[in-house]
DNA sequence: TATTAAAGTTGACACACATCAATTTATTTT
DNA sequence: AAAATAAATTGATGTGTGTCAACTTTAATA
């Protein structure tokens, strides 16, 4: 029998999410059967909020950007999926509808596996299920904190949380050049470009970042995580 | 073998949320064993945010008020729940720590099952594991609408939304005595206590509610759902 | 390289909402 | 029933941030 865990390149994001640790090889060959891969471009849709949620995506390679649309075209940019994370959408189970969008901001490889083969491992493999529920968890908890930061804290405390979130868990560095617009990093912290751009500019002038364009490099970190803090 | 479906009140909850239906009478004997009753007065806390998860809360009777805290005392309040529902924190099966704050908002009875117990049901029954993201898929899709109008909608369209809910949701009706506080109804709307009581009077001199303390009726439930989707 | 389009930047201005303070009305406690 | 506490209300005021418009820079396209 093939090793899927070594020929399909998805499966290793996967065990490295726990997600299919426990998995048999007949299981494993099953989801392998109706996967499939895409390479997007950036800009270009993965998938569109309103549309029929038919496959998961796992993310091989590339950067996405996962975001709430509403009536009036104002968006919410609610994270950053990166290499090796899979987009559960939360119409799984529901109704089987994407309640959010999701676009490459980078050159993107995805793997899409069928909700129905998932809903089948689910049914013969608790362990799968429980790995389930904790993911999904993990993200109410990072919802929550976001809440809590758009609704209390102010532009410059909205925007120390964006940046510190890019420099932590996007790029891994305090110096980076982003894909992300000022639309997008507007997006991100719930106001509008002008005001993000005004922002940006204070802080540059405090010395506590330096920006050209879209590289940007953290000066004075700890100063960033307090006016996070405060809001 | 006592039939615990019927004498455990708390299992009524659980069967009518589909939640325990395929479960064995061993099971539900195993999470009887370890289930208590506990009866809070209005204004009491049923679990505090930063505490230990030990126990998932079924709420056999009374109303709950769920909300977030942040670390200048400012409150954002997720939701009403009501008899029959389970509060799942999303430190189950993460790190045991609960991110929301419940408190009673009138006299509740809750059955508290311990989260050792729940996890023994996932292992052996997959159907019931699936139930569960179902249901954290669903609260899911609230938060995502709640981070929409909390961030993009201004006072009048959060307000209006507010009074659907509780309408619609904890009431069950448009003519309704809240035991919700005005400084609640912000916290539910992301605003201060006075804007949320300026607007509440707008909408009466308006003819779209009429107000005796907190006793609320709504006689223009349109123009509400319009208010409401306009922001 | 010229041309067009998209993204970024800046300033002037308006206003929605928070803040603060004072007062009234409810609710609880003694 | 009186006193004390909490909740609700109203007005005056300040300001943070959105809006609009003009302009510059960067990127994309012919």
């Amino acid at each position: 029998m093939v090793d899927f865990k070594k020929t399909a390149s998805c499966f290793d994001c996967y065990l490295q999410q726990n997600l299919f640790c426990y998995m048999s090889d007949d299981q494993l060959g099953n989801l392998n059967k109706n996967r499939l891969e895409v390479v997007f471009k950036p800009g270009e849709t993965i998938f569109k909020s309103g549309g029929i949620l038919t496959h998961l995506v796992c993310i091989i390679k590339g950067l996405v950007k996962i975001y709430l649309e509403d009536e009036n075209n104002k968006n919410v940019i609610l994270r950053i999926a990166k290499a090796k994370e899979t987009i559960i959408g939360p119409g799984f189970l529901v109704d089987n509808r994407h309640y959010i969008t999701a676009t490459a901001l980078e050159e993107t490889v995805a793997c899409f596996i069928s909700v129905e083969d998932y809903k089948e491992v689910m049914r013969t493999n608790p362990e799968f299920s429980m790995e389930l529920v904790k993911l999904q968890n993990e993200k109410i908890i990072r919802y929550f904190d976001k809440i809590l930061s758009l609704t209390h804290k102010q532009t410059h405390g909205k925007i120390a949380e964006s940046l510190l979130y890019l420099a932590d868990y996007v790029h891994d560095s305090d110096s980076f050049e982003t894909p992300l617009t000022r639309q997008d990093l507007a997006d991100m912290s719930a106001m509008t470009k002008e005001s993000a751009i005004r922002v940006l500019k204070e802080f540059v002038e405090e010395g506590i970042i330096v920006t050209n364009n879209r590289q940007i490099k953290i000066l004075n970190k700890e100063m960033l995580r307090k006016i996070s803090k405060i809001g």
